[in-house]
DNA sequence: ACCAAATTGACAGTACACTGTCAAAAACTA
DNA sequence: TAGTTTTTGACAGTGTACTGTCAATTTGGT
């Protein structure tokens, strides 16, 4: 009745299981974050600007979203002073993104409580099957991704 | 600088990798049901009023969302004539979902179009390496979800 | 039978992703 | 230089998840 292969039966498996560990995961995040009036998505964008001032629509290229998305979360990092956005001498339109010290010190507590975390969680795998599990979905995303794209620093 | 342990940034590469996979695979999942006006949401609901008609709150603890969540879902559903709500013998209030012929066709169709697509990506990966995939995941949901839960039919 | 607690649907509001469209600015091309 | 294309931000609208609250109903305890 069912055509599904056992591949492809195991692959909507892991499908299905991706689905719940994003929202787990976001929850979380969202909890690690709580103190200091962060989020998950917010977290991720100050994560990038951390490198660097750097406009929206870069930002949202590098973590592969919209650029609409990041400008609504860049807006709200904004309006409660975690950046601010500076003139860009390269483009009138395309204000930087720049971290304020608040900004900083926000990301820098989030940082430390995300190594405890994850510190924590991943302890409780081997490191053989943290890397297939990541091998593994890294080949979906580019099965899945028209624009596969550079890691940043290591 | 970093206090990641080898363990703690491998499962941070992991949890990342999640976040990118999992937007990838609903914008799949909208293509793949887009024919028959459905979503990936819809489509997920669907699947499990399948098996039998249900009422809202019960399909939410089934698939770990909110019942407000399921409603909305739900409602768009009926909206289209793919289900209706029948009534529930046990319960005044909560009225049971139920298969409309509109939603058989459109779940048939998605079906086997979703098993053609799961078959032939998980062709690209060894059955071991996906068994280790969903098992690391899993792991992971069990670590972060208060309320474990079971799967239904095989 | 009664009362308290849990479940359920309805409604309101929020966060964060998406698409689509427009005009300004920049980059490219001939 | 001039004209076209691409990039960018702004704005509007949608889908799907969340929280919180309320009243109706059901369930469970005494």
């Amino acid at each position: 009745m069912n055509p599904l292969s056992p591949l492809g039966d195991t692959f909507t498996e892991l499908v299905l299981e991706v689905f719940r560990v994003n929202r787990l995961l976001l929850e979380a995040g969202d909890q690690l974050t709580k103190p200091v009036a962060l989020s998950s998505a917010r977290w991720q964008v100050l994560g990038v600007v951390e490198h660097g001032p750097i406009p929206v629509a870069h930002v949202a290229r590098i973590m592969g979203l919209t650029r609409q998305s990041v400008q609504q979360t860049a807006d709200g990092l904004a309006a409660d002073g975690l950046i601010v956005y500076s003139d860009n001498p390269h483009h009138r339109r395309a204000k930087l993104m720049t971290l304020t010290t608040k900004g900083r010190e926000a990301l820098d507590y989030v940082q430390e409580r995300h190594a405890e975390w994850a510190n924590q969680l991943g302890a409780t795998h081997t490191l053989e099957d943290l890397q297939t599990a990541v091998q593994v979905l890294r080949q979906i995303r580019e099965s899945l991704d028209p624009s596969p794209e550079p890691e940043a620093d290591a």
